[in-house]
DNA sequence: CGAGGATAGCGCACACCGTGCGCACCGGGC
DNA sequence: GCCCGGTGCGCACGGTGTGCGCTATCCTCG
């Protein structure tokens, strides 16, 4: 208000509204607008409101809505954690965490894996390839050949993936419902005869609990298998 | 031709169209729509055309797109073939069965995988239901406890989707290219200079075997794994 | 300082989408 | 013969992605 006229229009211009858009603070708004409503309700019309701007105006920056969402989830590839190879938990421990890394990312994010069924990314972004890079340097410091350690991060991504791909949608299933995940189990098991798989896990008393126990089980079961591999070598 | 007019009349009324619609008209057709151009060219009205049929007039017979691809989803899970629990190749050849007889159907129909990713499926289908008791029961005969049972299913599916999925999805690139697959890897490999993890795959002539041979070697981990979990029981 | 050209943003328009609604028709029971 | 439940359809509405051409702004060069 009664501030020099000039640094504080400067100041407000600069800080509150960036005014100009930018491909990153589009993939930004389109981001938070992913994770706060949903994949559905991303619409070009939608992002440009959230930014105060016309329906077509991102596309001076970007050249389709497809290349924007595989723009976005290059973004949050950039939030999976790999560590280091030779780390002091030997490849093992190297790879359970960088799986657990990718679910937690995919599970914070839920429209990623919706995402990664539909759109076959053309090109795999910058971070996608680091996360790739570095969980191969972890198999090959752990003394996997390279084929190996090529098959053996496609397994672990593909199970991380699909293991985050059927927990997301039952999570999306779960919020649309507005009942709490253990009033639609049992409500499922009312209307489905069959359903004793899920019988089994009636004996965990959180869901979330046991979606991590049985998570974990079959990263287990693979990283096993690979020790198995491993302790055949000559 | 000559045959008697009555019967004639009658039996190209029957076989050639069906005239009136059904919920399994409708399926047949959109199943062949999808498999013929994929799921973005499955639209209501794209439908309508190819059963002689209005746009809305599907709306009679089936909910919503949503309840149409559901039930889409289960037909095609009707061709997942279980081998019988205590089959002659134990549990591990039934399991490694069911799970090539999975991925072969979502290989068969590129669109499934996307459906996976997108739709929570509010009301598994019967079929679904089905192959999913069937694997379990193969489970149960191998001596695993029914929570193992269950994750152990759950991991198993989690990968052959997860694989289905970034392999449905490749494909799809692929023949939106125009190039042949080899191409295509070979085009990528000068683009983007980190690739060495495909560079492992470049030893094999046909990409399609590599595809098939890093199932395998995922596939046979987690059997592995399993058989670690039996083996270490009192 | 003034002019000119590049570029960002926008409004309009087009073709398409899912789907609610009410009308027309048609076959079977009283 | 009449009525009536259900089937199919045309129309319309509000939404989508995006191509096109106008305007306004800003940077550069003379």
């Amino acid at each position: 208000m009664a501030e020099p006229s000039i640094p504080s229009v400067w100041a407000r211009e600069a800080a509150a509204k960036p005014a100009g858009l930018s491909r990153e603070r589009i993939v930004a708004a389109a981001l938070e607008l992913l994770d706060a409503e949903g994949l559905a309700a991303l619409s070009m019309r939608s992002l440009g409101k959230r930014l105060d701007a016309g329906a077509t105006s991102m596309y001076r920056h970007v050249a389709n809505k497809d290349e924007l969402v595989e723009l976005v989830v290059d973004e949050v590839y950039g939030e999976v954690a790999v560590p280091e190879p030779d780390g002091r938990d030997g490849w093992r421990g190297g790879v359970a965490a960088a799986a657990r890394s990718l679910r937690a990312m995919a599970l914070r994010h839920k429209w990623v894996t919706g995402v990664l069924g539909q759109v076959g990314l053309a090109y795999l972004g910058p971070n996608l390839a680091l996360v790739s890079q570095r969980m191969l340097d972890v198999f090959a410091a752990g003394g996997f050949e390279p084929l190996e350690a090529d098959q053996a991060m496609s397994a672990v991504t593909a199970y991380v993936v699909g293991t985050a791909t059927s927990e997301a949608a039952w999570l999306d299933l779960v919020d649309r419902s507005g009942k709490s995940e253990a009033e639609l189990v049992a409500g499922l098991r009312e209307t489905q005869d069959h359903l004793n798989e899920t019988a089994a896990a009636e004996v965990y008393d959180d869901p979330a609990v046991y979606r991590e126990d049985a998570f974990a089980f079959g990263l287990d079961l693979i990283l096993d298998g690979l020790q198995v591999r491993l302790d055949r070598r000559p």
